[in-house]
DNA sequence: TGTCGTTGACCGACCAGTCGGTACGCTAAG
DNA sequence: CTTAGCGTACCGACTGGTCGGTCAACGACA
């Protein structure tokens, strides 16, 4: 590596793409590529640095351990989901409207952040037990929100309530956290179809029976 | 060890409960059960052959590799829920009614093999890419044959059509494969109950708009 | 009945390699 | 001079897998 170059190292790198991004930055989008495609304990620290262009004396000035580096990844995703989440939620329309609104877009965050997905679901269980626990408490937090709004419905008499609204939110989410296994972005339906239909099928499974 | 004991070392040896089990079997059992609550990767070998009362020369001779071992594991129950969604579909009732009672059933052997579920959607993606493989297609022909049955309801005029069949297995099994993450048998709802709302959830959204 | 030879089941010490993590040094900026 | 931002060298723990060896059961044969 030239030592001679200042701060950043010149424009081609070999890290495809992402260049000129701070090397925390850099390390956190590698990770993320590294841990979706092999697993998290199928990648060592040296690929992972070796990738993004430093040594383990970069990572480990950044991150504490190879967990906290999980960790991260973990936080910016559910950051961006709970935010959208409240987003659509405050919004001013009817119960139904809202619910399908934020059933979509969670779907359509979850195949533009694949890799966050897959990650959070397959190696979920390698974290500490205590940091494992933190993580856990925030996404039941975005699951009791999700909740939330489905017992409104329920109580406007919009949605079937012979279903407890928690076992909905495991129903819809069980299938948003699985999209990791099985879509592809190269197939024939895009994120958006596949949103659409999911929560056309979310929606349509609340009507309340005949 | 006792030496001096015949084929099987005596009624109680430490394994709990499984004492008198074959070898393998008893290899198998306790693997499963140590990699659903540590994962795969953080399960050694000495530790499976510890809990088991064997050592690691009789582990590989019976299993051509760790990863053979989960291997197994994989075919046992994909084994069991195809053979019974064989029986479920082949039933004579109304194409509804078998829908529904196939997906119930998938709830409840899941529920009841909850170590099993676990394990399969948090280490599949550990095992080489040649034995991945040849899960995945496994895996693929139940869900096909699952897609079918629902197939059949769209042209019966049954189920609505306006979603692609394999969309909806998707959907549906996302749930069902993510029992594992939430479930736990001390919860307040038995996996009948759980199995019969989730049923329920997917018919209703089945059912033709109106 | 006694005694070989063979075989399947299993033991346990060991190896070569890999991994996460650390200690320390250098450099540039403030 | 201090501090942030790294690079380099290295450690110790642990892992999957191997390999020579042990032991009991069994069939053959006298």
């Amino acid at each position: 590596m030239a030592r001679g170059a200042v701060r950043e190292p010149a424009a081609s790198d070999g890290t495809g793409g992402v260049r000129d991004e701070p090397v925390r930055q850099r390390l956190l989008a590698v990770a993320t590529r590294l841990f979706a495609e092999k697993g998290f304990e199928n990648t060592s620290v040296q690929e992972i640095v070796s990738a993004a262009g430093v040594t383990k004396g970069a990572m480990y000035h950044y991150f504490d351990s190879k967990d906290d580096l999980l960790r991260e990844i973990y936080a910016r995703v559910l950051r961006l989901q709970t935010e959208r989440l409240a987003m659509f939620a405050g919004a001013g329309e009817p119960i139904a409207d809202r619910v399908h609104a934020a059933a979509a877009d969670v779907i359509v965050t979850s195949v533009d952040n694949l890799d966050d997905t897959k990650i959070f679901f397959r190696s979920m269980h390698q974290l500490a037990p205590e940091t494992q626990k933190a993580v856990r408490a925030e996404r039941r937090r975005y699951h009791e929100r999700f909740r939330d709004l489905v017992e409104e419905g329920q109580r406007a008499g919009v949605f079937r309530d012979d279903v407890p609204a928690d076992l909905v939110v495991d129903y819809f989410f069980g299938s948003v956290h699985h999209l990791g296994t099985w879509y592809h972005a190269d197939g024939p339906l895009p994120g958006a179809t596949i949103a659409r239909h999911f929560a056309d099928l979310l929606l349509s499974s609340l009507r309340p029976p005949t």
